[in-house]
Order: C-alpha cells, then structure tokens, then sequence
DNA sequence: GCCAACGTTGGC
DNA sequence: GCCAACGTTGGC
C-alpha cells in the first residue's frame, strides 16, 4: 500500500471532470517523464491512494482523494515505453488543502511537493503525510458552509 | 559522452 | 508575465 500525489491542471482535467466521468473513473495517462513513469510502471498499486493535485491554478490545492483501481499498463502495447493507472473518485475534499496550508503544517515539511523545484508529476507522499492532508481536507470551515 | 541550447513546468 | 529549475536534444 502506497500513498501518491498526482498533478493535474484543471483547464486539463480537473477533479470534477473526475467526479463527472463514467464510474468517477479515469485512466491517467499522457505522462511523459521516466520517472513517473517508473512509478507508474513499477510501484503503484491497486487500492493504493492519491492525492489530487489541481496545478497551475487558483488556488493551488490538492482538492480530493482518488483510488487506484487499476495498477500500470502500457498506453500503446506494441510500444511499451509509456505507462498509464486507472483512478477512481473517492472523496472530495471539504475544504481544498492550499499550498499555503501545505507550507504552514509542520507535518509536510518534507513533502516532495513542497521542495524547490520539484516538477514530477506523480509523487510518492508517505502515510504521515497522507493523513495530515487529508485531515486538513476533511475539516469544514463556516466559509464553506460546515458545522449547520 | 560531454555540454550548450532549447523547451517545459509550475510557483510566484 | 516572469523566471528558476529541470529534462531533453543534438552537435561535436
């Protein structure tokens, strides 16, 4: 069991076009990093579970939880250069958790999202660091009209 | 096999 | 829109 944190920029594909696709399910492909791609290819499971991550918008925030629901598979057989997994919705956040939010927790100081630079695409995030962002998800605020 | 040039990512 | 960081390409 892995915990991961996938890269989406919703003019992309977004989260609601996650939730609106058939089943909530999509296939994650396009990657073009070989990195990704190993993780894709090699150590993401099925049951396994991710973060998603809206980038290159506003605000920037990891909006929900999807599963794994099919593990890697060649987007072109014949090929078998580049690797694709099946994701399913599984829970949106409450509240979206911020990069800013990310920063400011104690908890996620390693997070490879957070570090300088970092560009790829499909993360691995350690369970500790699962659990803190999807605590932080799950929390309601008034502005986001919780707690009736 | 080195490395400069170039393209892309993605936060700010 | 800017630009730092990083990956890829291609000449040599």
């Amino acid at each position: 069991m892995h915990y991961w944190l996938f890269k989406s920029e919703p003019s992309a594909f977004s989260w609601a076009d996650l939730e609106r696709a058939p089943r909530g399910t999509t296939a994650w492909n396009g990657i073009r990093n070989y990195q990704a791609r190993n993780y894709l290819r090699d150590d993401v499971a099925v049951g396994d579970l991710v973060l998603f991550y809206h980038s290159n918008a506003d605000p920037l925030a990891v909006v929900g939880i999807a599963e794994v629901v099919r593990a890697g598979y060649p987007e072109d057989p014949a090929d078998g250069t580049w690797y694709q997994v099946d994701i399913r919705a599984q829970e949106a956040f409450a509240t979206p958790v911020t990069m800013a939010a990310m920063r400011a927790a104690p908890a996620l100081a390693g997070m490879v999202l957070l570090k300088k630079g970092s560009r790829l695409s499909i993360q691995p995030v350690t369970p500790a660091e699962f659990r803190a962002v999807r605590a932080l998800g799950r929390k309601r605020t008034r502005a986001a009209g919780g707690g009736v």
